[in-house]
DNA sequence: TTTGGTCACGGTTCAAA
DNA sequence: TTTGAACCGTGACCAAA
């Protein structure tokens, strides 16, 4: 049931096995939009070091409804309910930064569809709102993001997809705690640039090789 | 969920082969200061909002407005600052072609080292900038060509792990054992399916938990 | 105010060397 | 294997609504 990997986003650092020169998953597709990478090159950003105002919500459902005006601080930083990058005023509904509002554009002029190659609770931030375009989108609904433009005789309530992640909810179900952790952590290790998951890995490695090694031995699939 | 609305007639959804992870796309980075460090004229003022004329120049003009063409013909024809082709923007922070962002990308991001058989200054310039990796990659970074985002006057620079990928580079240069090993594990883990993989991850936390803890918390980005 | 449009640039792919 | 032309998505700006 569940035959999807999870793929990393970049490239690989040392050469592997250099048999098989495409795992199946050429994807010529035409429209399909592709993934991508935080890696690096983060954008400026230039944004004052201390944040003088109250970090308002910093839950990620949390409604900023309207009047978040700074009271008595001259600044407003306004933050995107989707990323939480500074906010540029209100789009489709929701104040959002510039990013998360053109991301919205495009999503929805072009009708795109993503899928998520994790579990679809992957976290959106300033910085890793570009690793699943599926998250994303799903956070811009979540948030209230809509388009206001005339609807066609196609607009509906968006459906779910059925098939592998089924499987995986379910699994969380059932370890929610342990799970929960392990995916946030796993989560986490997606997104970290190529060289901070190599170190990592090998952090981790060093401290339970035994296991590791063990479980990896049942675990590879023959 | 798949998210819909309207769909244009023109383009086609979508529909099918949501199967297959799909590749990854981008990550800007904008200079937003009016200064440039590097001390290279940074142009990043469109100016011109395009020309309602077509693109009179002949031929196929490779990406999309590389040079800006004039209402004339002032072709402004910037050259690589590494090897002196045709430049097709700024790239990492200078002026370079398609080969020379190509290169110092993989270079960088796979953590190559390269070897001068000669004197360590070989002559870089277009037709012999691939005799030697070890020279084109110096006279990358002599030019000045960076990972990150141009930084602006006295901005240091956004990071979105706190000063470890330095060390995490570092690590691989002075343990490539270990991280190769780790990296195979990776590997493996990969290709795990979801479930297993969340599972897995849940197996190596509950024995080293500390640790990841420890490195949880130092990697996440605030 | 928000909207849509633009486009430099970092991302990727993959045929060719 | 490496190279680099071609392409795509992103988001900071900008102008119109
Ligand atoms: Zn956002
Ligand atoms: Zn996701
Ligand atoms: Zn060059
Ligand atoms: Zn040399």
């Amino acid at each position: 049931m569940v035959v999807s990997s999870w793929r990393d986003p970049q490239e690989d650092v040392a050469g592997g096995t250099p048999s098989g020169p495409n795992p199946a998953a050429a994807q010529p597709a035409r429209e399909q939009p592709p993934q991508q990478q935080g890696g690096s090159a983060a954008p400026h950003t230039p944004q004052t070091p201390s944040q003088p105002g109250p970090p308002s919500t910093p839950g990620t459902a949390g409604d900023k409804g309207t009047g978040q005006q700074g009271s008595g601080q001259s600044q407003q930083h306004i933050e995107c309910v989707v990323c939480g990058d500074k906010s540029s005023g209100k789009h489709y509904g929701q104040f959002t930064c510039e990013g998360c509002k053109s991301f919205f554009k495009r999503s929805v002029r072009r009708n795109l569809t993503y899928t998520c190659r994790a579990n679809r609770n992957c976290p959106i931030d300033q910085h890793h709102r570009n690793q699943c375009q599926y998250c994303r989108l799903k956070k811009c609904l979540k948030v209230g993001m809509r388009r206001e433009a005339p609807p066609g005789p196609g607009s509906r309530t968006p459906r779910d997809t059925p098939g592998l992640s089924d499987s995986s909810e379910k699994h969380l179900e059932l370890h929610p705690q342990e799970d929960r952790i392990a995916w946030d952590f796993c989560a986490v290790m997606q997104q970290l640039p190529k060289s901070e998951f190599v170190h990592f890995c090998g952090q981790i490695i060093n401290l339970s090789d035994s296991l590791t090694f063990a479980l990896v031995a049942v675990y590879i699939p023959v």
